[in-house]
RNA sequence: GGCGCAUUCGUCUAGGGGUCUAGGAUACUGCCCUCUCAAGGCAGAGACACGGGUUCGAAUCCCGUAUGCGCUACCA
């Protein structure tokens, strides 16, 4: 074989079929999100299929809207699911509330050649036993009882009625060792599994069981989740032989810590260094992160684009993704750098795409309805003012603000917002009384004439930009910061600039007065 | 406690025995540009957890220690 054969071949794989298999109890956060993520490089890099499918097993923790956040958070990102809710596939259900039966039968399959049995011990029995093992410094777990129950005392049991559980019949000696594509090999001594409970006295199944029949049943090729799960990728392996099954390939992704770097990054908002962190896919949408950024930063958290590129597309990113470059080693959000990503993806938008997205977000920060922030001729020219300097959508508001505000709603209250650069509240009130003039005259009307009359009228008298700028920003905008002066006085349009820079004007000559 | 996983600038990372006086990005600092703020340009500071091996040579391989995280449920 050829240099350019060995390399085609180790970079061509075999189609992928991978699943994103989260839990209805909760809203989607980043972490889940990033799993999803990789499982779809990888089916979109192999030409695979990707699945999503719906682990709700556990009724006490399911939460009514969070299939549909789910569902949302994955879609605002663009990973589409080939099969699953909504998208339906060959081997559903993808639901596993919906797939009770089939568990039951592979559970009884697992009975019958002997490798589960019924368990009768209640959950109080069982946390009794726990307790009596650590008062006594033994670790605490199942102590394989019932395992060998005598046809008698189960017949017993069950005509008292007792409720059960199946638990698996686990070896007792040897060991398993588990291969992770990233990680290599993972030996446990058999012993450690303590023939878990895969059937719950409610007749679903928990989620080694689940997990292993439908991963089977669904063709999945490659399981990506996340590292929390190496514990028990031994019990699913036992699981798999027991069925007499091929395993999948196991990709343990390293967890998303949190910004202090100690701790897997919490479902719910938490405060580090006295700040709060947004974990929520929601909360990211809300505070006005673009999808194209998360997706960016996500994927260079655990995975590398490039050593020396950061900025790049999805379509790049499937070409180049592979799980064996995946770093094994647990990492925290970098939220200083997905603000500086959104503040470059947002300035290379096309300002009408940009338009169209702030829409939402002013209309909801300025109250204005969406309809009629569409129709608003000021939006066009305010936008690529504020471009550059966004960092978030949900900022813009903000920016923009004193644009809808009619004149006797500025607020002159903080008098150095007024002041020009080296000048007092009376030297300031001139400046504007003399700027008034410039700005009557200027015509056309437009952010070239004036600023050329102002620079002109600047040099005669003398003064630094900064001096004879600055009142006017202050009057527009009742603010220290502000979008360029002179695009600003065009939004605005003559007649509003000039009321503007009068009520500035008495503002300051009231603040003048009452200083001396 | 037991078992498992991890450990490169503050953070995200490149690197997988010599090309490492360790590269990129972000954040930070300074300078430039400049009507404010941004954006942009230039420069600077900043890391191989520790200790033993293996080797002519280790950030890279092995062992130990430390630290962090995970699991140890009829939760996933």
């Amino acid at each position: 074989m050829s240099d350019l054969e060995g390399t085609m071949m180790s970079e061509l794989h075999a189609p992928a079929r991978t699943r994103f298999a989260p839990s209805p109890t909760g809203y989607l956060h980043l972490g889940g999100l990033r799993t999803a993520l990789f499982a779809w490089l990888w089916a979109r890099h192999t030409n695979g299929q990707f699945i999503l499918r719906i682990e709700d097993t556990d009724q006490n923790r399911y939460q009514e809207d969070s299939l549909d956040d789910l569902m949302r958070g994955l879609r605002w990102l663009g990973l589409e699911w080939d099969e699953g809710p909504e998208a339906g596939g060959p081997v559903g259900p993808y639901i596993q509330s919906r797939r009770r039966e089939i568990y039951q039968r592979y559970v009884q399959q697992l009975i019958d050649d002997g490798y589960a049995y019924r368990s009768y011990m209640s959950a109080e029995e069982l946390d009794a036993l726990r307790e009596e093992q650590r008062a006594r410094g033994d670790a605490p777990g199942y102590d394989r009882r019932d395992r060998y129950l005598t046809p008698e005392q189960i017949a017993a049991y069950e005509a008292e009625g007792r409720p059960s559980v199946v638990r698996f019949s686990a070896p007792l000696e040897g060991k398993t060792t588990v291969h992770d594509l990233i990680r290599g090999d993972i030996t446990v001594e058999n012993e450690s599994v303590r023939d878990p409970v895969i059937l719950k006295s409610d007749g679903l199944p928990t989620y080694h069981l689940a997990v292993v029949v439908d991963d089977h049943l669904m063709g999945v090729t490659d399981v990506l989740r996340g590292e929390e799960w190496i514990s028990s990728t031994p019990l699913h392996q036992m699981l798999y032989a027991a069925f007499d099954w091929d395993a999948p390939r196991f990709i343990h992704l390293p967890v998303i810590l949190d910004p202090s770097g100690q701790g897997k990054m919490s479902k719910r908002k938490k405060v580090v260094d006295g700040h709060e962190y947004l974990a929520q896919v929601h909360e990211f949408i809300d505070a006005g992160y673009l999808p194209e950024a998360v997706f960016n930063l996500l994927t260079n958290v655990g995975w590398n684009f490039d050593a020396e590129r950061e900025i790049f597309t999805r379509e790049e990113a499937i070409e180049r993704f592979d799980v064996a470059d995946i770093n094994p080693s647990p990492g925290a959000l970098p939220y200083a750098k997905l603000e500086w990503l959104n503040g470059v993806y947002i300035r290379d938008m096309a300002p009408a795409e940009l338009q169209a997205r702030l829409i939402p977000y002013l209309s909801r920060g300025l109250d204005i309805a969406e309809s009629d922030l569409a129709q608003d001729p000021r939006l066009p020219l305010l936008v690529p003012l504020i471009q550059e300097r966004l960092k978030t959508l949900a900022e813009a508001a903000e920016k923009v603000e004193w644009a809808f505000q009619s004149a006797d709603e500025i607020d002159y209250s903080n008098t150095k917002a007024l002041l020009g650069k080296k000048l007092d509240a009376a030297q300031s009130a001139d400046v504007l009384a003399t700027g008034y003039d410039l700005i009557e005259n200027a015509e056309p009307f437009t952010a070239d004439v004036l600023e050329q009359a102002f620079r002109a009228k600047t040099d005669e008298l003398g003064l630094k930009a900064g001096s004879f700028f600055s009142p006017f920003r202050g009057a527009l905008t009742g603010k220290m910061v502000a979008p360029p002066l002179f695009d600003s006085m065009v939004v605005l349009g003559r007649d509003e600039t000039l009321i503007r820079v009068r009520n500035g004007e008495a503002a300051l000559r009231k603040a003048a007065l009452e200083t001396t």
